[in-house]
DNA sequence: TTTGACTTGTCACAAAGTGTCAAAAATAGG
DNA sequence: CCTATTTTTGACACTTTGTGACAAGTCAAA
């Protein structure tokens, strides 16, 4: 599972759109967004920030839950993601 | 410039070692070792935990700044990233 | 000018990512 | 139960990215 993909399909189904619709908005497969709402695959920035127009859901939540499974998919489960994070967020705070 | 890299070069000018003997000691090219200090090219975990053990610095030192790196690489100038990095942080937490 | 340290560019290969398709599985409606 | 529709799955071709090695390059000091 996945933070994003969890997301997406709330908000699809809250709004009742098929996997068909969504994908034809974004013009791709549906295979393609079936796959992402179960993290098996990945959208890029511009297909989330459409989602987020399709979905009614803020840019900033969806941007940020993408980024944020990317984050965890490269610190994922090592014994120091914690303190690499923080290295990461010091950093980022200064620019 | 890169912040595994920029300690590994300070780590290693403090130990008087050469490129040609930590290359030697990873069993790598010496152009993989010039090119990870400037950030061009990435080591994997091993190689920095053998690292820190060649240049006496700090296991998690070493590997956060690794980590660190990837995060950056990853969130780097994307509008959101912090709060991504929040998100990412705040689900580490729990685990 | 020669030597040794470091850098750079390029190569071949491996690994990972991308979108699509067809077919299978699951689900809902009659 | 049967059928139609939605969703999932696995395979595929293709592109992109990463990896390690090599050879040639720069540069400074002796």
């Amino acid at each position: 599972m996945n933070n994003l993909g969890q997301k997406i399909r709330e908000a699809r189904e809250k709004q009742h759109l098929l996997l068909r619709q969504v994908a034809a908005y974004l013009e791709v497969d549906t295979a393609l967004i079936s796959k992402a709402e179960r993290g098996e695959r990945n959208l890029n920035r511009e297909q989330v920030l459409k989602l987020s127009m399709l979905l009614k859901t803020s840019e900033e939540e969806l941007i940020s839950l993408w980024l944020c499974d990317k984050i965890i998919g490269v610190v994922g489960d090592d014994s120091y993601a914690l303190q690499g994070l923080n290295k990461a967020r010091n950093i980022l705070k200064e620019l």
